[in-house]
DNA sequence: ACCTATGTTGATAC
DNA sequence: GGTATCAACATAGG
């Protein structure tokens, strides 16, 4: 589920509810999600610890604490963040935080790709995809001979962006995920950075992207919302991807 | 039973 | 350097 919308969400969760709780208590056990971490290493920093503000860049989150590190979260494939519910079974609760009050903070994750750890390295992150300027749009999407689509999965390009939003987007935007980046016109590369930011706001609002209209439409049936055309599927970027071939060129 | 698919990222190879 | 492929993880479904 985790694009940017649903990052978004889980990181305006901890801001309105998580903040200023103390932390008594941190289950950092699951070595692969804590990776690099050793067992014991987060809840030595954690414990006695606050959240004070709560940040996100494409799909990473990060937490600043009163004097401790900075806690990094990442939701993975299938990660949420849940906030004082009761354990969830078969021990998918990869990490916890539990507070003075008797609450918790859970990163509920099946699928174990998610990820918990101190002072995350952002430097390898694009700027964020629901801020990005013009200019910088331009620059960073609209160079070299890669696919659209998978120019715009690239989070050292743009940070956010999942499978399902680039179909979303371009589909939108009416332009076929395979085209080569440096083939697009600068009228083209700002419709799409506008449909882009419309459609992660909506979706943010709606809450997630499985909200846009090709998206939702596209698990009940195979045909473009707005022409009714049989939609093309293929692997773009090494991803799954549905297109309109009528309306996307 | 076995095979495929799935919203993620990172390492590796060309 | 840019791009493509595969592996990591666990579950769901045909």
């Amino acid at each position: 589920m985790p694009e940017l919308p649903e990052v978004e969400r889980a990181r305006a969760v901890i801001e309105a509810v998580a903040l200023g709780r103390r932390i008594v208590t941190v289950d950092d056990a699951d070595t692969y999600v804590c990776r690099p971490h050793a067992p014991g290493e987060i809840a030595a920093a954690l414990t006695g610890r606050a959240l004070t503000r709560a940040y996100r860049r494409g799909k990473t989150m990060w937490v600043d604490t009163d004097g401790g590190p900075v806690l990094g979260l990442h939701l993975g494939m299938a990660g949420r963040i849940v906030v004082d519910e009761p354990p969830a079974p078969n021990r998918w609760d990869r990490f916890v935080l539990e507070f003075d009050d008797g609450g918790r903070l859970a990163l509920r994750d099946k699928r174990r790709l998610g990820r918990a750890l101190l002072e995350p390295d952002l430097s390898r992150l694009g700027p964020d995809a629901a801020r990005m300027g013009r200019e910088t749009f331009r620059a960073r999407i609209g160079a070299g001979r890669a696919p659209i689509k998978a120019r715009l999965l690239d989070q050292h390009a743009i940070a956010g962006v999942g499978n399902l939003l680039a179909d979303e987007v371009l589909w939108r935007a009416g332009i076929d995920p395979r085209r080569p980046t440096g083939d697009l016109s600068t009228a083209e590369l700002d419709r799409l950075r506008r449909d882009l930011r419309a459609s992660v706001r909506d979706a943010t609002r709606q809450g997630g992207v499985h909200t846009g209209r090709f998206i939702r439409d596209r698990r009940v049936q195979t045909h473009c919302p707005r022409c009714g055309g049989e939609l093309a599927k293929g692997v773009v970027g090494g991803r799954t991807t549905w297109w309109c071939p009528a309306e996307q060129a």
